[in-house]
DNA sequence: ATGCATGAGTT
DNA sequence: ACTCATGCATA
């Protein structure tokens, strides 16, 4: 095949074949590959609607990586293959919000005593409201912002502490290099979803919520109590009385990682009985907060698969949707999609399986190779060094995130799985924790 | 539920 | 060039 060549990251945004279809089959060569044979180098084909905020709102720059593509180096061998997608600029959600508490990842979860190096610290973000991107009022026309009256946290500028364990090992930021981004809760307290307003005092029955499958929920449990919130956490975890005094019960303070598992499970529970689906979820925290998240985050949130960090600045906004979504029988969700679409995005790349074998040994080996090694490796793969380079990246994430060995305790609820194998247990290298699927 | 991708903010 | 937060597209 000859080597048909776009270039890869094509700048003009406007022009794109749309549906190139390119197939492409490369034979290949494969010949270093280990273990792998017959590689063909597989394209998907689809096109994508990305999504590209509202010019306005974000300034421009480069459209795409400024330096990644540059190493074409020899890469020519199955470079054909793309397909950028282009849709339509349009302006849609874009949540330009993005932002991170304080704190800095490090090895969140589970104090482990032996993880690296937890670094609590970062100073205290400023609560800034950032102007949430231009697409906070996308939707109905009826996002009137309005300061919070008094709900919204005051702050959270919160050490990241989660139990920390005492010093023992916190060097305080010894390889800290993360970095740690604005956190905004653009703005809180909105109400409004679509026009509902704050519940009506004495019985809040609105309308009753779009469901988007239209299965009732069964709200059998709560529908008269309404004391405050007040949750229920079945058990603290004492936690070595550090620096910290506080309970972590409050939706404010800094939640230790059990609070998180807790939480994260409970919501996923409440939000199941409730019968929204983790999009939705996404969808309404939009509109009541100004972001908005996709399926896949808050999927992610479920899970414990985000980094400690990230888990901490979720649960303030979901535990908010939680009494929300309890406390209105039915408050009219955001029925309001918002289609994101625009732009355009790399077809998505499907590794071999063998291929994956390979990348996977070579983690092991390094999990952070050098641009020349990636390049050669790229090469010997027959990927793109991009492909490859954003390979190593995820797998580093995923390797940050994976649901710590802690983690994983029993619920109070199905403590009788457990059975022997109490101290002798072998932990299995790894997660396990999804019991359920919705 | 996850894999690959994009981008902002750092380093 | 990396990390981190997120998400589209997929399986």
């Amino acid at each position: 095949m000859a080597a048909a060549t776009s270039n890869p990251y094509l700048p003009g945004n406007g022009i794109l074949s749309a549906g190139s279809i390119v197939h492409s089959d490369s034979g290949g060569g494969g010949g270093g590959g280990g273990g792998g044979m017959q590689p063909g180098s597989v394209a998907v084909t689809s096109v994508a609607g990305g999504y590209r905020g509202d010019p306005a709102a974000k300034m421009v720059q480069s459209d795409f990586m400024p330096g990644a593509m540059a190493a074409s180096n020899g890469g020519h061998m199955l470079s054909h293959a793309h397909q950028w997608v282009t849709a339509l600029p349009h302006a849609a959600a874009a949540a330009a919000a993005a932002a991170a508490a304080a704190a800095e990842a490090g090895s969140p979860w589970s104090g482990s005593p032996v993880g690296m190096t937890g670094s609590p610290q970062q100073p205290p973000p400023p609560p800034d409201v950032k102007g949430s991107g231009g697409r906070d009022d996308l939707h109905s026309g009826t996002a009137l912002h309005h300061r919070p009256p008094h709900l919204g946290p005051p702050h959270q500028g919160h050490p990241a502490a989660w139990g920390a364990t005492t010093a023992a090992h916190l060097p305080s930021m010894a390889g800290g290099q993360q970095q740690q981004q604005s956190l905004i809760y653009s703005q809180p307290g909105g109400f409004t979803v679509n026009g509902m307003l704050s519940p009506p005092p004495g019985g809040q029955s609105l309308v009753h919520p779009g469901l988007v499958r239209g299965d009732t929920p069964e709200l059998g449990e709560h529908p008269g109590h309404h004391h405050h919130h007040h949750h229920q956490h079945p058990h603290h975890p004492p936690h070595h009385g550090a620096v910290n005094s506080h309970d972590p019960h409050s939706d404010e303070d800094t939640p230790t990682s059990d609070d998180l598992e807790q939480f994260a499970k409970q919501f996923k529970q409440r939000r199941i009985k409730l019968g929204f689906t983790q999009a939705d979820v996404g969808l309404a925290l939009g509109t009541l907060y100004g972001n908005v998240f996709s399926q896949t985050t808050i999927c992610r949130f479920e899970a414990l698969q985000l980094s400690f960090k990230n888990m901490c600045k979720l649960k303030p906004l979901l535990n908010k949707w939680l009494e929300e979504a309890d406390s209105s029988t039915g408050s009219p969700t955001s029925i309001d999609k918002i289609a994101a679409q625009g732009r355009k995005r790399k077809k998505r790349t499907s590794i071999e399986v063998s291929v994956k074998g390979a990348l996977e040994s070579h983690f092991l080996k390094c999990p952070k190779p050098s641009a020349q090694e990636i390049t050669n490796l790229a090469d010997s793969l027959q990927l793109e060094k991009e492909v490859v380079r954003v390979w190593f990246c995820n797998r580093r994430q995923k390797e940050k995130r994976m649901t710590p060995p802690g983690i994983q305790q029993q619920t109070p609820d199905d403590v009788y799985s457990q059975v022997g194998t109490v101290n002798s247990d072998t932990p299995p290298p790894h997660h396990g924790l999804q019991t359920s699927v919705q």
